[in-house]
DNA sequence: GATGAATGAGGTTTCATTCAT
DNA sequence: TATGAATGAAACCTCATTCAT
């Protein structure tokens, strides 16, 4: 098989067709409105019937797209780990560790995760009830999109602890993964977090402060 | 209407009659039988059919102490709002909150959470992912179990920030959310930190040092 | 267990219940229907909507007694292989097999035989067809309806060939086995011999004479 | 119309287009690929999408040159009429009935079938499936395929009873029919009667007896 | 109190088939 | 000639729910 036809199979439709102009559009319609109608609607009453009807279709073509609803998700969220690689990981790794910028480089971070998640709530929703569920492919989708920026935060607490400013018994790993369990939870629970009338300003804060002492040992700034 | 009448009116069936002996172990064979499909089912995929039949009775029955299978669920979860009043919020408000004490009662409070967790894991996952959901009911339920935590947890900050150890601009609520959110999702997920390679007593360490520094103000103990 | 509820578990519906007076008489009339319906539509085409539609019922209620339309037709096909073990084998162990009596007998087994077919033609084409296509559950209910009858006849060629009627060297299985191949064709396609302008009753006597030459190792008889 | 136009329309697709080179081949790559999927899927299971992708083509262009699934299934069973009347039809015609050579004929005659039916068996249940579900397309193909044979041997039996071999009041032609449902029954059904554990050339034997004593009125060989 | 029985309602899925390119 | 694309139509099956006993 030469690498035109290895690419051409990739790209096949679910019959075997390969997709050409119009098919790829219709794919994108589909996702598109799924997309839109997780805004209003729980990921387990999504219908391929409503998605397809909202689309412009009917349930059969969906079905030349995507074996079922679940699919169609996991293609949207597919994109997501690819954007939240880049998103959530850069303000760690490219930001600065020292003294005097560390807790700018936290308020980053957790501006960073409010961010993502205002954009992009209602699918990450999905993924953690697709996981929590116990689908194991959401379950790696989850790891995908949270994993790079768990090692980033873990990578830079070992040089902090290596660095004298935390204790030498402390884990890395488990440290940073208390740190994405924080950011995540909070980013996602806003709705249930402002109810008790804190804007989101100071819930960033307060996370930004946390991981500053939690990162470099130090007590929180004033 | 006497008090007598009005507790007789509460326990009353769906049907309107008074509940005798034999009605009440039916209905606790339900419930039990519920949280028993929790363990292996998500709640999504409970079915009123198959509770009834693993109850040993016929789903007919069911609907005369039960609207739907939700409500069921509202119970259980009933319940354990009682429960997680006493057993989330005590380590907090009889805690040692001393310079020296401090610490040990951050570690009974990560304890706590992750101990009741372990208990009642499947069924505060169901109320977390039906509040997620948008279920109100579940909402006010989930609030219900963690609000007092989080008062406890709030006040405590309050008090620290007016001995100065904490910045005055601090807003103790949105610091105690933030508290909560990071506890309840890491006893929620260790499924997946562990897959990372840690251990719970790791984790757990990791918490009870992030709740010391952001409370006390102090730098993590070492 | 006791007898008394092993007897209840076997006569459980799908769903668990222990059917009563009713239920037993709705099943009965989708077998009806069932039958009825094979008279004129391949089996391949039963659709459930209309065996349920046909009893005067919903096809919600035919899922409550079968899993599928197959399984009603299996139900049905039941019956006809005990009715078959009787009816078709009778006539060969009963029979008169001495050299003035065989040829009569031999008539009778092929009489039995158009006889069954007259009555069950429809179904025991179903069986056949299913068994064709390599359905194993029809296989074996095809085995089952045939077999004794089968086992009858390699006996009766047994005897024949041990008083010297037959060759040493003839397999009476093998035998037997094309005897029955014989009456069952023949039997199921009368339509198709009918049409080359032959009557029942020639195509009875046939049988008969082959039967009975290749049983006794007479000359058919004139 | 001269002849050439004549022939030129029988072989004009369903469009009206009179095929080139290419069209034929295309044409050729279903009816095998019809062919090849007939050995492990039912008749009625054969999928115009299945075949058109095996033939690396697709279902539009399918329809092109069958108008469904069973023509083609009708052109397959086309050639099959054409070899059936040769090699079927052989042996009986030219045979040797006389008393030294017809037991060596029907042997030739009994190999005929297996061998028959061992070539082009699957086709030829499918034949027999959908003539039995009344398909009229398909009983006139079996007919076809069957009747030169059946004929043949209706003249064979005509001729040895004129001999005084059989006796006179013999149906040639409901004997023929007979022998032709034991004949194809058995070669069809070889599954079945070999799960009773004998061999092919048990049963090869076993018809070629009985058919010898049914035809020469003679007492089977030893 | 308990439960056999029945069913409306609705989503899922599969295909044959057509059409425009 | 060939085929991507779209779809009507229809069967399947599952549940929650009700009702009469």
């Amino acid at each position: 098989m030469t690498g035109r036809q290895a690419e051409d199979a990739q790209r096949r439709a679910l019959d075997g067709r390969v997709p050409g102009e119009r098919g790829r559009a219709t794919r994108q319609r589909f996702l598109d409105q799924t997309r839109r109608m997780l805004e209003d609607t729980s990921y387990r009453d999504l219908r391929v019937v409503d998605i397809a009807r909202a689309a412009g279709t009917s349930p059969a073509t969906f079905y030349q797209y995507f074996a079922d609803a679940e699919e169609a998700l996991l293609a949207l969220a597919e994109d997501l780990a690819v954007q939240g690689e880049h998103r959530l990981t850069e303000p760690v790794s490219e930001g600065d560790w020292s003294p005097t910028g560390a807790y700018g480089t936290c308020e980053s971070i957790a501006a960073a995760f409010v961010g993502f998640w205002d954009d992009h709530g209602t699918l990450m929703a999905v993924i953690d009830l697709a996981a929590l569920e116990g689908d194991d492919r959401f379950r790696a989708l989850r790891t995908r999109v949270l994993n790079p920026f768990t090692e980033a935060i873990a990578s830079v607490v070992r040089e902090q602890r290596e660095r004298g400013n935390l204790p030498a018994d402390l884990d890395p790993t488990a440290s940073a993964a208390v740190f994405v369990a924080m950011l995540a939870h909070v980013s996602g629970h806003r709705y249930g977090i402002e109810a008790y009338g804190t804007s989101t300003a100071e819930i960033r804060r307060s996370m930004a402060r946390l991981l500053y002492s939690g990162i470099t040992g130090a007590a929180p700034p004033r």
